[in-house]
DNA sequence: TGGTTAACTATGGGATAACATGGGATTTGA
DNA sequence: TCAAATCCCATGTTATCCCATAGTTAACCA
């Protein structure tokens, strides 16, 4: 599981270190590295293993060939998904696009989210936290056993 | 998994690089190159490995013999797609039929959508992309990745 | 318990190989 | 014989690999 946060530094190359945790849970899977794509949701990264992207395709191989959800969806997840793959000291190279969309510069916040994660740009991540943390206070009673989706430690 | 969004040029013989990531998706397979059709959906063109023929061929067959849309599906994929086999360097020739249907001018514009990938011309790609985004923001909650948490962990 | 060592993480820079692309030569088929 | 497609080699650019360093944490031994 994809747990806690963690900003790490941005090279002039684009690279940035995964937190080792995150490497962890990716290891032993069928690709080594972690796969990102941008949020179509806000100034934000998404991603993880290969597992999640496949699991994303099964939900999509259900939809109907030619419904319009579907294909949106394959090209605004697989159309825009690019894998990175760890070099030996476990960092990965991000594209221009995508630091571009995080408006990352320098630093990334990795935010584990149980079966992916996201990365912003540190400052958008705080406020976008304090937003979160007033949004489940205000939603608390949701989160109820039987809806075993996972909470924010 | 064919990933990612790619622009490259066709030259003036009609040659076009595979992106490396889509060649190693089909290398090992039958036949080492793609199969290109023209979308009947739109200016672009659909692709895929002989595996993907294969598994639209399975489905196909279970159509009834004399459905018109059996039949028309046929017509549509079988009967206008080509093998394109990869030269020695990873690029294939775009018969002109091909390159037509989908206006391409000296650039096309490789989308990967999991199982199979899109050939566009970049100026029509873009505007599609931004629909797709749109419409995939809105429509979010039709995408739900299920309860299970946790893939490779 | 205190001190020392060893392993791992994150980071920086330079060398190397892979990729995309252009042009020419050779073969194939009409 | 001529046109067209295929093959072959050359080149610049980009991304990938490989090394070295520092700080931190965990392990180990006296």
């Amino acid at each position: 599981m994809f747990l806690s946060t963690t900003i790490n530094g941005v090279d002039a190359k684009g690279r940035v270190s995964v937190p080792a945790d995150f490497r962890a849970v990716v290891r032993g899977g069928p690709f080594d590295g972690i796969i990102v794509w941008p949020s179509f949701d806000g100034p934000y990264l998404e991603g993880g293993g290969q597992a999640l992207l496949e699991r994303y395709q099964a939900l999509i191989e259900d939809m109907d060939p030619y419904d319009d959800a579907r294909i949106a969806f394959e090209r605004a997840i697989f159309g825009a998904a690019k894998p990175l793959a760890f070099d030996a000291n476990g960092r990965v190279t991000l594209p221009k696009e995508l630091s571009d969309h995080a408006g990352l510069d320098g630093k990334a916040t990795f935010v584990g989210l149980g079966s992916r994660f996201e990365i912003w740009a540190p400052e958008a991540f705080e406020e976008h936290k304090r937003n979160a943390q007033a949004f489940a206070r205000d939603n608390k009673r949701s989160l109820r056993p039987g809806a075993r989706a996972g909470g924010v430690s």
